[in-house]
RNA sequence: GGCCUUGUGGUCAAGCGGUUAAGACGGCGCCCUCUCACGGCGCAAUCCCGGGUUCGAUUCCCGGCAAGGUCACCA
C-alpha cells in the first residue's frame, strides 16, 4: 500500500515537519528544576471545587519549581462550548489565588500560542498526515450504527469492547476499498494502528500513585474526528509536547487511558511527560460517595462560595490540607505563614479519593478570618457586599469609622481572645446588622412580658452612656436585685430557687431588647457604638413587647 | 464483566515489623463566664476479612471482600 499517497489523499496539501516545530515550539527558557503545568478544562464554563482542587496542585507544583502554569482550552468538543465560558474560569480561579503566567485569554509569552485547540487544527492534521505515511494510522468508514453493532456483540460475547485487532474492520481495508470508499464521498475518522498487546503489561512511575501497572494498549483509537478535529487524546499528546509541560497533573479518571496516551507519544516520536494522578474529590451521596459532578453538585460551583462569600484564603487553605497531607501539620505550626511557602510535592497528595468536609472548611474560614484586621476585615466584606449584598448592607460602608469600630467588637480584637462567630462574609454582614438597621427581633424573651417592661424601664432610668464598663455593669446588677434576681451568678447557682432568676436573665433582656438577639458580643460595647439616643430609642420601643 | 486504583475513628489523616496507634474537624462532658464566641481540660470512637512469613504484624506476602475510576468520532 502507497502510504503517502494515501496520506496525501486524505489530508491534501503540505505541512510543516516535525523539525519545523520542534524549533517553531523550542524548549523552554526556564531554570532546572522548573517544571511547567497546565490546566486543560473544557470550555463549559462550570468550574468546581474539584477544578479548584486540581488547579491548585498544578499551580503549586509549578511555581513552587520556579517554572510556569498555563491555561489550555480543550474545545475540541463544539458541544460543550459556553460563551464567555473561558473568562468565568479565570476569574473564578483568580479568585482563589490560582493566578496563570500564560494561556487562552491571558497572553503571556505567545511563542506557544494559541492555546485553544480549535486553532490549532494544522498541527494536529500534520502530525495525523504524518503518522499515515508512516502506516502507523489509516481512515476509519464505520458508522455509529456500526460501532455500536460492534459493541453490543462485544458485550453479549462478553468480550472488550472496543475497536482493537480482529474487530478492528478498517484496519486491514485493501487500497482499493479505502479509495472506493472516499471517491463514494464516505465520511470517515483517522485512527491510531495500535502496535500494542495487552498481554505486556510493565510499571509506569506516577509522580503522585508512585508505581502503576499499565496494561499495553491496542485500541486503534480515534486520533482525528471525521470533522478533522482532533480528539482528547491526540490533542494532549501534541499539544503537551509542544507547549513543553513537564508534569501532567489530572484526574485520576485519566489513569485508565494512559495506556492509549503512552503509545501515542511513543507513535509520534515524543518523549513523554511526567504524569501526575490525583484522586477525586468525593461527596457523600446516600449510602455511597462519588465524584463530584458538575450536574448533580451545583452547590460545589466555585461561584457558590463566591455568593456566600467564603474568604478566598481560607478555601485554598483547605485545599492545601486536602492536597498535602502534611500542609496541616506545617500550617499549624506556622500559622501567619502565607501558605505559599509551603513547600508542596506532588508525591504527598492523596492518593484515596477524599470526602469533602463542610464542618472542615468552615473552621479553617473561621481561623482564616480571625486573623484579619478590622480594616482588612472590612475591605473583604465591601468587596462582596459590593457583589452580593443588599442595598442595606452596601450602606454599613458609608461609616467607615462606625463600621471600623463594629468589625473591632465583633471580631473581639484587642481583647484577649479573638472572635470567632462567621465563615463567610453573609454570615458576618448578618452578624452586624443590628447596629445599623432597625432590629429585627430573632430570639424570644425568657421571661414574660410584664417582667421585661419592668426591667427595660428600670434600667433605662439609671442608664448613663457615660458609665464604664464596670459602672454599667453594677447598675444592670442593681436592677437585677431589686426585681428579685440574682446579682451574683455563685449565689445563684447555689441556691437557684431563691431568685426569679439571675442576672443573666436581666442582661439578656436588655440584649434581646437593644439587638433582637440573645448571643451577642460584649452588651456595654455595643450600647457605647449604637449611642445613647438609639439605645433609649430601641430599649422604650421594646418594652412593649408583642406577644 | 475486563482492566486500573484505593482500603487506619463519622471526616481528613500520621504511621513504613515492637507505639498507651499522633494530630485536626465534628460529637459529647466539664471549666471559664452577664449571653454568645474564644480559650482550657477531658471522654467516646479506628487499623476491611482470612490465611501465611516472623519471637512479634496496622505495617511484608497471598487470597478474598468492599469502595472508586474507566471501557465514545466527550473531555
Amino acid at each position: 500500500m502507497d502510504h503517502k499517497a494515501l496520506a496525501e489523499r486524505l489530508l491534501p496539501g503540505s505541512y510543516p515537519s516535525l523539525q519545523f516545530y520542534e524549533e517553531k515550539y523550542p524548549a523552554r527558557n526556564l531554570p532546572k528544576g522548573a517544571e511547567v503545568t497546565r490546566l486543560a478544562p473544557s470550555p463549559t464554563g462550570f468550574i468546581h471545587l474539584g477544578n479548584l482542587f486540581s488547579a491548585i496542585a498544578d499551580e503549586r507544583i509549578a511555581h513552587r519549581s520556579g517554572g510556569i502554569v498555563y491555561l489550555r482550552i480543550e474545545d475540541t468538543d463544539l458541544k460543550r462550548k459556553v460563551d464567555g465560558a473561558v473568562e468565568a474560569v479565570i476569574s473564578a480561579l483568580n479568585y482563589f489565588d490560582v493566578k496563570f503566567d500564560e494561556g487562552a485569554e491571558i497572553g503571556g509569552d505567545e511563542t506557544y500560542a494559541p492555546w485553544y485547540q480549535r486553532q490549532r487544527a494544522e498541527i494536529y492534521r500534520a502530525f495525523a498526515k504524518k503518522l499515515i505515511e508512516e502506516g502507523r494510522a489509516y481512515p476509519c468508514f464505520c458508522t455509529e450504527e456500526d460501532l455500536t453493532a460492534l459493541r453490543e456483540e462485544q458485550t453479549k460475547n462478553k468480550e472488550i469492547t472496543g475497536y482493537y485487532g480482529k474487530y478492528a474492520r478498517c484496519r486491514n481495508l485493501t487500497e482499493e476499498e479505502i479509495y472506493k470508499n472516499l471517491d463514494a464521498g464516505k465520511p470517515f475518522v483517522i485512527r491510531l494502528k495500535s502496535m500494542g498487546n495487552p498481554e505486556n503489561k510493565f510499571k509506569f512511575h506516577d509522580e503522585i500513585k508512585g508505581d502503576v501497572t499499565v496494561t499495553e494498549n491496542d485500541q486503534d483509537v480515534v486520533i482525528l474526528k471525521s470533522d478533522g478535529i482532533p480528539t482528547y487524546h491526540f490533542a494532549h499528546a501534541i499539544d503537551d509536547h509542544f507547549m513543553r509541560t513537564t508534569i501532567v497533573i489530572r484526574g485520576e479518571d485519566w489513569l485508565a487511558s494512559l495506556p492509549i496516551h503512552i503509545e501515542l507519544f511513543h507513535a509520534l516520536g515524543f518523549p513523554l511527560p511526567r504524569y501526575g494522578h490525583h484522586c477525586s474529590l468525593m461527596k457523600q451521596d446516600g449510602e455511597t460517595r462519588r465524584k463530584l459532578s458538575k450536574r448533580k453538585d451545583p452547590e460545589l460551583s466555585l461561584e457558590f462560595y463566591r455568593k456566600e462569600g467564603y474568604f478566598a484564603r481560607a478555601v485554598k487553605v483547605y485545599m492545601l490540607t486536602l492536597l498535602n497531607s502534611n500542609f496541616e501539620e506545617w500550617y499549624l505550626k506556622h500559622p501567619d505563614a502565607d501558605p505559599n511557602e509551603f513547600p508542596f510535592k506532588a508525591e504527598k497528595m492523596s492518593k484515596s479519593g477524599t470526602l469533602f468536609d463542610l464542618d472542615k472548611l468552615n473552621d479553617i474560614s473561621k481561623n482564616e478570618l480571625s486573623k484579619l484586621s478590622a480594616e482588612e476585615m472590612a475591605t473583604f466584606l465591601e468587596g462582596w457586599a459590593n457583589e452580593f449584598g443588599s442595598e442595606a448592607q452596601k450602606a454599613y460602608f458609608k461609616d467607615r469609622e462606625k463600621l471600623l469600630s463594629v468589625l473591632t467588637l465583633c471580631m473581639g480584637i484587642g481583647g484577649k481572645k479573638r472572635r470567632k462567630d462567621f465563615t463567610t462574609a453573609s454570615q458576618a454582614m448578618a452578624f452586624i446588622e443590628y447596629f445599623f438597621t432597625r432590629t429585627t427581633q430573632v430570639d424570644a424573651y425568657r421571661v414574660d412580658g410584664e417582667t421585661v417592661k419592668s426591667l427595660l424601664s428600670d434600667f433605662l432610668s439609671v442608664y448613663s452612656y457615660e458609665d464604664d464598663a464596670q459602672a454599667w455593669f453594677e447598675k444592670v446588677k442593681e436592677v437585677a436585685a431589686r426585681h428579685g434576681f440574682a446579682a451574683d451568678m455563685k449565689a445563684y447557682k447555689a441556691n437557684p430557687e431563691g431568685y426569679r432568676g439571675s442576672v443573666a436573665d436581666v442582661a439578656e433582656v436588655l440584649r434581646i431588647a437593644a439587638t433582637g438577639r440573645a448571643n451577642t458580643p460584649d452588651l456595654w460595647t455595643i450600647m457605647r457604638i449604637l449611642g445613647e439616643e438609639e439605645v433609649r430609642r430601641r430599649l422604650t420601643s421594646a418594652e412593649a413587647p408583642c406577644e
